[in-house]
DNA sequence: TACATAATGTTATAATATAACAATAATTAA
DNA sequence: TTAATTATTGTTATATTATAACATTATGTA
């Protein structure tokens, strides 16, 4: 269960359909009494860490998770559009499976990944 | 060949064995006569474009690139210790050859990608 | 030379994120 | 159901990361 202000950020970020910025969702939700960064960044924390949410690293924003396995394992993967900054989060059974074995030559075994892929999207690569 | 700003950034970077950031080699060069953020900002911005350094986009800081091919492809593979905050650059050749020529259902085709693996590094992993 | 491009220097400011402390709400254990 | 514990909230101040704007100098090239 969501608390108040964890509700009310998750609900602008998932009606945001697009990545948004910590203090683009402190703009709009001053309105509901959410006044200071910390109360962003905060939700913003709990959020991605059960998994509701995720930061695309590369772009310091927030998306909502489209997926419902990444809740549990924390195994993420976008698609970023270098020319209309489109993030698509990336849901491929293999891809996931493999990355999630995926063990380093130290024998590090690994509990969590974050795959940016950077490239045109279709629209853009018309152009 | 680099400036003379990038080649002093470089050496910092280099030296440092560690991911290092912006504002801590603008501390380390200030005797170089580098005093400005902008100045450091730069050069990281063209380091790591020709691929001698890398970001690591979930830390906000720099590394030497420890491979020879990222330079051209972009692709960089990472792990961290999420306890010591041990990073190191994996090069593993099924990975990179499996993510290069990943495509995403959309068919869009990516051109460059970066993946940080978390996890505890065998120091960590025995405490 | 003259033109273009890349790099530098400088000041100011924007954007992103956390520290520290106090209060309140929700959960759990006795 | 009271007490203890944990999670959440509110608030002010500040730290950290990054860029805008403009002027100047160096380097490469026709
Ligand atoms: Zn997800
Ligand atoms: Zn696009
Ligand atoms: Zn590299
Ligand atoms: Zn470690």
């Amino acid at each position: 269960m969501l608390s108040k202000n964890q509700q009310i950020i998750f609900d602008i970020i998932e009606k945001a359909k697009e990545p948004i910025k910590a203090y683009s969702i402190l703009f709009n939700v001053q309105k509901k009494g959410i006044k200071a960064p910390l109360q962003v960044y905060r939700a913003l924390d709990k959020l991605v860490e059960i998994g509701k949410i995720h930061k695309i690293e590369s772009r310091n924003s927030f998306v909502a998770c489209k997926n419902s396995n990444c809740q549990i394992s924390k195994a993420t993967a976008f698609s970023i559009c270098e020319s209309c900054e489109e993030v698509s989060e990336i849901s491929d059974n293999k891809l996931s499976k493999y990355l999630k074995s995926f063990q380093n030559k130290a024998g590090m075994k690994f509990k969590k990944y974050n795959l940016e892929f950077f490239g045109l999207c279709k629209k853009c690569s018309i152009k």
